[in-house]
DNA sequence: AATCTCGGCAAACAGTTGTTTACTGAATGA
DNA sequence: TCATTCAGTAAACAACTGTTTGCCGAGATT
């Protein structure tokens, strides 16, 4: 790649990296062009050299937060073991995530309902994939046999919801307080556990 | 109460409709006084006379919306019947409200995790009641003897949460599509019975 | 009937905003 | 070496923003 490549992609970045970092206290929506520049480092008529609106930033940084997102699913489903220590790994990989990208997190929790629409429905095809993806993860468990791909497809949603939840949840206990980063980690667990419980007796009924 | 009041009002709720409306398509933190003020036909500096702040009016807009809620949540809790019967009922209830108060739920999911902490703090507090009140009200069924305080407080958040991932998947259901939000309802009874399932067999390990 | 209260208004304040324009100068490629 | 490309700039545009000020006139109170 050329120089010139280079350094536009390094003002690429610093457009970015300055909006995830004033995208920790307001919405996309309320996000402004001569904002991001000033924060930096560049002309407002900068930005419409990489970006044509301000949604289109918000696109790229789905893009990116999503990115390593499904990293994390993978590594959580090519895991062997046990249903208990695939409970646990899962739940620590979400802190550990959440610990290490907290503005990507704090990005998709705040867009995933948000104003601008393009946005909304980046986020939305995402997390439709990774629903699928962990669909096909659960069809190769042992504990899936029988189960008709409907109800793969509701169980993989409720999972996925439940990542959601759980990664909303870290984002909120504060940063200085480990006890409560815990009882969000023990919650989860549990709540993973009991409908592991509903898995395995699923086919009773 | 006098004339006085009574027209107060009348235009305090004329600003929480105008601001309602707006927010159905841009967030909190981007929506400007006087654009409230000119969609209520108000002049701006007549804002002031009812609310502080933006935050402020979101707030006032949190209660109204999470009013609604807790009808609903009481209603539901207080059936009498099966299992069976209780999960259809709450998933006919989630949908009849959204569809009801469409404004109020997209506002409670958009501002949930968006850039006012004031309103942020006002939700969690709201859910934090439900789910106490929803704790509550499982200690009294049958299935739940023998469960301890933090078992309770983990399903009824596992409950809330999905009430809450319920409702945002109706709102995201086209309008016009009555087939997606069928498919939506059966997903959401399906993931009910399962956490039903679980519930059974939890005390079982 | 006279006084007081106070919700709403017009005007002014000093900023801010998104976007376009014509430009500069360094990296590129012949 | 010389022409071209193009990321980034400064300046200008009209329009918009939140908030304060003094004021009015209709309800409330005595």
């Amino acid at each position: 790649m050329g120089v010139r490549q280079a350094q536009k992609q390094q003002s690429r970045r610093a457009l970015m990296d300055a909006g995830l970092r004033l995208l920790e206290d307001q919405n996309l929506t309320s996000l402004g062009v001569r904002e991001v520049t000033r924060a930096a480092g560049m002309s407002p008529a900068g930005f419409y050299r990489h970006f044509r609106d301000m949604a289109d930033l918000g696109v790229a940084l789905v893009e990116e937060s999503l990115a390593s997102l499904h990293l994390l699913v993978r590594s959580v489903l090519e895991g062997r073991g046990g249903a208990e220590e695939l409970i646990d790994r899962t739940v620590e990989i979400i802190e550990l995530h959440v610990r290490e990208h907290p503005a990507h997190v704090r990005f998709l929790a705040r867009e995933r309902h948000g104003g601008a629409r393009q946005v909304r429905e980046a986020i939305a095809a995402e997390l439709d994939r990774f629903a699928e993806e962990v669909g096909a993860a659960l069809a190769l468990q042992s504990v899936s046999a029988g189960w008709g791909e409907g109800e793969l497809r509701m169980l993989a949603e409720l999972y996925v919801g439940h990542v959601v939840s759980t990664a909303a949840a870290f984002l909120e206990a504060p940063a200085g307080d480990p006890e409560a980063a815990r009882r969000v980690a023990a919650t989860a667990r549990m709540q993973l556990r009991l409908v592991s419980l509903g898995r395995r007796h699923w086919k009773d009924a």
